[in-house]
DNA sequence: ACACGTGTTATGCG
DNA sequence: TCGCATAACACGTG
């Protein structure tokens, strides 16, 4: 589920429901998906304080509590879900109970999800939705990489996943497997409006599972939206990738 | 049974 | 130290 659009959501979940409602309890007994804090430590931070401010940078989101920051982080399968009943099989990683009933819980299959006391977000690019054109630019035209892993490197540009990058490259034209110091100023611009754009509507939409190229590659059958012909499918930067052959040449 | 996956990070190599 | 590639992580799903 969570590339930056559907981590917006989340933060707005969290904006909407979390926010200023005491905390009496907090399960951080799963110690993987807890980490590297022991069990205890992150509910004796939180415990008797109200979560005040959600902020989210890229994919990760955090939140103030007037003392200790709680970093959140969706990993591949996670979500944010309030006031609901605890989850089967402790797929609830993480969990605060608020006064007076009610809770927020990360539900997380896989545990690929992150909850963590002041996180450390120094390795993060700027927002992939906010950055200016000339730091984009700078930032992901260059090196010998191939453009779809400078894309989903989130040193360089924070927020960008597998799907969208296909989506951006796509609305752009551009051939994934390109070397991202070939782009020229006229594609990295392209590629910063496409981005925009595509998180805009997903963000109106729910999710990037609802962007066209995505639809058709992931779900459809394989047929791109714009020529019609085969979609291509291969393995770039380690990550399934899907364009059409015919118009990002 | 077995490979795959919307993400991140540790490790290895030049 | 830097840039890049790959494996590993966990575990449900098709």
């Amino acid at each position: 589920m969570p590339e930056l659009p559907e981590v917006e959501i989340a933060r707005r979940t969290l904006a909407e429901g979390a926010l200023h409602r005491t905390i009496v309890a907090v399960d951080d007994s799963d110690d993987w998906v807890c980490r590297p804090h022991e069990p205890g430590e992150i509910a004796g931070a939180l415990t008797g304080r109200q979560f005040t401010e959600a902020h989210r940078c890229g994919k990760s989101m955090w939140v103030h509590s007037g003392g200790a920051t709680l970093g959140l982080h969706l990993g591949m399968s996670g979500r944010i879900v309030i006031d609901a009943e605890p989850a089967p099989n402790s797929w609830d990683r993480f969990a605060v109970e608020f006064e007076g009933g009610g809770r927020m819980a990360l539900f997380d299959k896989r545990r690929l999800g992150r909850a963590v006391l002041d996180p450390d977000h120094d390795d993060l690019g700027p927002d992939a939705a906010e950055v200016d054109r000339d730091t984009f630019r700078e930032r992901v035209g260059r090196g010998e990489t191939p453009i779809k892993a400078r894309l989903l490197d989130q040193s360089t540009v924070a927020g960008i996943g597998n799907l969208l990058a296909d989506e951006v490259l796509f609305r752009t034209s551009i051939d994934p497997r390109r070397e991202a110091e070939t782009l020229d100023t006229t594609e990295l611009d392209a590629l910063r409006r496409a981005t925009r754009a595509a998180v805009r509507s997903a963000l109106d939409e729910g999710g990037v599972h609802t962007l066209a190229f995505v639809i058709a590659s992931r779900d459809g059958d394989g047929s791109c939206p714009r020529c019609e012909g085969e979609l291509e499918r291969a393995k770039v930067g380690g990550r399934t990738t899907w364009w059409c052959p015919h118009d990002q040449g």
